[in-house]
DNA sequence: TAGTTTTTGGCATGAAACACCATTCTTGAT
DNA sequence: ATCAAGAATGGTGTTTCATGCCAAAAACTA
């Protein structure tokens, strides 16, 4: 079984990893004050643990013609197991809905809905969102510009 | 200058690398229909003119003890173009920030504050974002659970 | 301190990245 | 339809990187 804690070094690796995902063994253990090999090391013991769950491209959406981010609050007529269950499993399926988080307050869902335009957003309420039954309501907002986008965890 | 139009396995090696960042030039070439060169070049291209941003490691956010995700909605005081600029500047330098959209409707802001427990959230605001001035009012919703992340755009 | 365990750093091997080039494919004009 | 010009492809050689292995160093325990 793999060990863990994680220490100072290790975190300097996750924070590395976070801002460049293809930073190669040796380029790490320069930053993180060890040579190449244990590097390679914790890293593979990370990956094995599920702390790096993966590494992805970063994507500009602007320039790959999907500038729309709409944020959907959702609140549902009752929070029975298999509703949340059906509800979860619709999200998943949706390739619009890129983050969807399950919330405290009002509001039992927050999502993250990316498209082209407006209209391929009321093609994804009419065709997809509104269509599930369990929806009470939909509340939606849009983002006007990306202030931030960090990528890397406070640690 | 460099070609701006995106044919489909451009497409189809953003979703590959959205996936898996670090896949070889071989592996993409066998998953779009092409040779490792070629592929190897678009990659570049891509990363040239902004297409690829960067490249990220994905963390599992509770195995480096920072489980707690806070969606907060703020609201400034006046909108003038100087105050959102020092608004802005506030939220890039902190890191507890991790996303940051400008939004339209009754609130300004919304932000996605990650944070090890409701102290350091507590900590956050009293000694950060309430102290910024210009902000009329924050709105805070905690996230329970994550139920989607996805990493890839509907392309 | 001595013994045990863990971690490190170097090395050899196989694979990948990168730059270069000939060939093929596409395009546009006649 | 033909031909020429430009662009994209696929292969090759060289350098760099990843991976598995092992001896040495460090940390930990009794």
């Amino acid at each position: 079984m793999p060990k863990t804690r994680l220490d100072d070094i290790d975190r300097k690796i996750i924070d590395a990893l976070q801002i460049d995902g293809r930073m190669t063994a040796q380029q790490l253990a320069e930053k993180v004050g060890l040579s190449a090999s244990p590097c390679a090391r914790r890293v593979r013991l990370m990956e094995d643990m599920g702390v790096i769950t993966s590494y992805t491209a970063v994507i500009d959406q602007d320039l790959v013609d999907l500038p729309i981010s709409v944020f959907a609050s959702i609140k549902l007529e009752r929070q029975r197991e298999d509703e949340l269950e059906r509800f979860n499993a619709a999200i998943t399926r949706w390739p619009e809905v890129v983050d969807c988080y399950l919330m405290t307050g009002q509001r039992d869902y927050l999502l993250r809905v990316v498209v082209r335009d407006l209209h391929a957003y009321e093609r994804f309420l009419k065709e997809k969102l509104t269509r599930l039954d369990g929806v009470a309501s939909i509340e939606s907002s849009f983002a006007l510009a990306q202030i931030k986008r960090s990528n890397r965890l406070p640690l």
